[in-house]
DNA sequence: GGCAACATACCGACTGGTTGGTATGTTGCG
DNA sequence: CGCAACATACCAACCAGTCGGTATGTTGCC
């Protein structure tokens, strides 16, 4: 049920997915629907959290964890996500952000979850920044947390640079962009200099 | 009619903005609604067009146009941007990119002219940018075209955050990144030197 | 074991209200 | 008059949510 419903508000907006409708890609009645959410905006509170589950042990058990070069860390998380956008628009997008847009105001609570996965994602990259931070220095004075913020921010406007042109190459041009920037902000040492 | 719709739909989103509640909102019938629009759809459209004129007298009218160093003129455009960044988020977020978000697979032709709105505005800041190549040179490879649509790129994931936080400060901080990556991008001669 | 009392999971017809959209006036101006 | 700009009344489809009912456990007491 869940996973309908990621699929469906993916494609076609939260406001835009009814209750009917989810019960049908669902293979479910109505009857179970409300059963198990007391609202439909229950039901969104509920996708974004299972989304933040998914995502969560998704990026979790990736590889680039074992780098043990902290900017490598980074550099392997752009990879990773370079690497997932690809094939059709709603199967690489972001849930939260997606419902984010159109629930902040008239659903406080499912906006509030789907913030939740965004920030909590983010949290998760904060270490490996701090580590880079402290192992290379830093140029200007962004923090850790910002840093892990703007890739975020970054990424949610190239989603939408995406649902316009039709395919992942925004995306992947955005992550060039980011991939410079921190290229500029870490300077590393030249390979083989005292 | 038009300045009612672009106010419900920054704030409801596209598909949770109904005919009757911006009939209401504008203080016309819906007889009135139908007779200068085929459909929801068409207003969609019509308000996408709308807004693209309304941000492009905007920005073409600027001040910063007049600063005859193109760097300038596009920290210039960033400091218009951050400057435009406050009061309430429904206030300052775009409309295009709201609408791109929910419309992009069930209504093609309000996804199209909202990231036409998109692309347009960035169109503007090409030749600037073009410009800065020019007589800076640039660091890496990216393109004018590639830096332009970049700026939108964070400026849409900003006003996700900006929608998530509930004010307008991470468009500021995504702001200040994009202006310390385009430093980085842009080497300038040391004031004084030869 | 047997059986009553209760709990959980689910069904699908139904409701009141809302939706986008239409069909048929009415008004006012050139 | 004629025609564009509206207003009014209305419609079928659809919406989220409800409700009486059923099937299948589970518990606890004798």
């Amino acid at each position: 049920m869940l996973t309908a419903a990621l699929s469906l508000i993916r494609r076609h907006g939260f406001a835009a997915t009814s209750v009917d409708e989810l019960c049908a890609a669902a293979g479910v009645t109505k009857g179970a629907f409300f059963h198990h959410f007391r609202s439909k905006e229950d039901l969104g509170v509920a996708a974004a959290r299972h989304w933040s589950e998914i995502t969560g042990t998704l990026f979790a058990t990736a590889d680039y964890h074992d780098l043990p070069d902290p900017l490598e860390r980074i550099y392997g998380y752009l990879d990773l996500r370079a690497s997932l956008a690809v094939g059709g628009v709603p199967d690489f997008t972001c849930l939260a952000g997606t419902m984010l847009q159109e629930t902040y105001d008239c659903h406080p609570p499912v906006g509030e979850a789907s913030y939740a996965s965004i920030t909590g994602h983010a949290a998760t990259l904060e270490p490996d920044f701090q580590a880079a931070i402290d192992l290379y220095g830093i140029k200007g004075c962004p923090s850790a947390r910002s840093l892990a913020l703007h890739t975020q921010t970054v990424l949610q406007g190239a989603f939408i640079q995406a649902k316009g042109k039709g395919d992942a190459e925004p995306v992947h041009e955005a992550l060039e962009h980011l991939r410079r920037y921190f290229n500029f902000l870490f300077p590393r040492p030249v390979e083989g200099s005292p």
